[in-house]
DNA sequence: CAAATAGTGTCTATAAGACACTATTTC
DNA sequence: GAAATAGTGTCTTATAGACACTATTTG
């Protein structure tokens, strides 16, 4: 027996080995469940806010508590796959650029899940246009919570009637959200996807405020320094040359940027 | 049945759920198999120069390709406790600083893998001390290749007798180092940690020649603008006030650095 | 016209990089 | 002293950010 899988792995073609190894009934590793956990974020056209969406779990564990959009993936697709299908099914927005998805890593520890071995691959989501958030089949509630931060800097997520912090999430979902605003953060001159969120065209008003929620020092930032910061110097925005349609404020009309390709 | 369920999970404590959960045999999503793949850096103090661990593999699939370390992960530990673990099998050193690892990302295309779903969590290491290569039981070869560019700027790997580049990797090892290269060389100027390859101490020249391999702005800096850059004005690196003993070659002294705690 | 808002111009401090010069060692 | 190597000083240029000023709109 030794001597047959010796010969398939090291004297046949690779083909043959392949072809003999679908035969054998192997007594395989431990696996664990693999899901998809979804941080996505969206702008808020009517109050102009960067929004996160989370979960309220129906069920145990971690009933009551606030969570990320997750699912399993399925044998026939990668995770990020896995990640846009989810999404779709969630909001009813079919991703189309790469950039506005992207993994954040794995989340592993055998102990993160109280029921059995699940691992998570978390995707970063900068979804546009903005939806209206609804509940699926395992949650209470779904909505859209305004990120923000509270007197010590700590990053909170606010609704209407609701605040919540890192620690009041299910599972590693702390874990999850802190590797995914120091990620964009760290990225933010170099790659700014999470402007995605905007749309194709934006102002830099809007823009600087989604800046803000990872970065601070875009917080005393004048709009003018921006623009040539990161417009006229920098190869990352460029001016469309058009400009904000009604904006129903006073104002000098604001142009509209873009993203360069 | 439906009821009991519903009971457990919405009605019942989370401990009650828990215990209830355990009792019940679910019907399971498939799983893949999970697996860590390792891409580790050392630094070579013969020819002073920045290397990575590859063994070339004795069996099917990918016969006689050269690959990273890698290795199943046990449903006991976290994929870096697995990476740890086998850098340690493999390498005898024990990393013991948390930057000295990290997590690329998870691999998951369903296909990577001829045989079988088998999922791969990249970690890269920057180990130290050097240790000479050995081939484990899966190896026909292991050895340490030196990091260096072709003439089309693409990464290649050299060894005294044998060059090879990403294409000539198995499973989609070339997509787990590029996304490794990437992810250094972004973070270069915040978090050099690939400078753990260099040890405690060491030398402003050995450093460019790491960065080098990164970022080729390094190609042209002096010793001396680097200092200043690096040690002077930037919070990353300090002079510990040292000089390298014994160089058993001309020229000044030269100063020891060490990576800022 | 006042208030609101955004964009431009200008100045200053700082930093990066080029490069000549100095320092220290081996042979 | 020549060659090899590393570190320092200085100059130029680019850029970030502060901030005053200008532009455009609403009411």
């Amino acid at each position: 027996m030794l001597k047959e899988k010796t010969y398939y792995e090291t004297q046949a073609s690779e083909a043959e080995y392949l072809a003999w190894y679908k035969t054998q009934d192997w007594q395989t590793y431990d696996k664990p469940a693999m899901t998809v956990d979804n941080i996505i974020f969206a702008f808020d056209p009517t109050d102009r806010q960067l929004k996160l969406l989370l979960i309220e779990r129906k069920a145990h564990p971690f009933k009551d508590k606030f969570a990320l959009i997750g699912g399993f993936v399925d044998p026939s697709e990668s995770a990020k796959q896995a990640a846009l299908r989810e999404t779709a099914e969630e909001t009813g927005v079919k991703i189309t650029d790469d950039n506005q998805m992207w993994q954040i890593g794995a989340f592993t520890d055998p102990n993160r899940d109280p029921r059995q071995w699940i691992i998570s691959v978390a995707h970063a989501t900068f979804l546009s246009p903005f939806v209206a958030a609804h509940a699926g089949d395992d949650a209470k509630d779904a909505r859209w919570f305004a990120v923000s931060k509270d007197e010590t800097g700590a990053i909170v997520f606010l609704s209407s009637d609701l605040t919540i912090g890192l620690d009041d999430l299910a599972f590693d979902h702390k874990d999850i959200i802190l590797a995914t605003f120091k990620r964009i953060k760290e990225s933010l001159d170099v790659t700014p996807d999470i402007l995605h969120v905007l749309g194709d065209e934006f102002t830099s008003t809007d823009a600087l405020a989604v800046l803000n929620c990872f970065d601070s020092k875009f917080e005393h930032y004048s709009t003018g320094n921006f623009v040539k910061t990161y417009v006229k110097n920098n190869p990352i925005l460029m001016d469309t040359g058009r400009f904000e349609e009604n904006p129903n404020k006073p104002g000098r009309p604001k142009k509209m940027l873009r993203l360069r390709k």
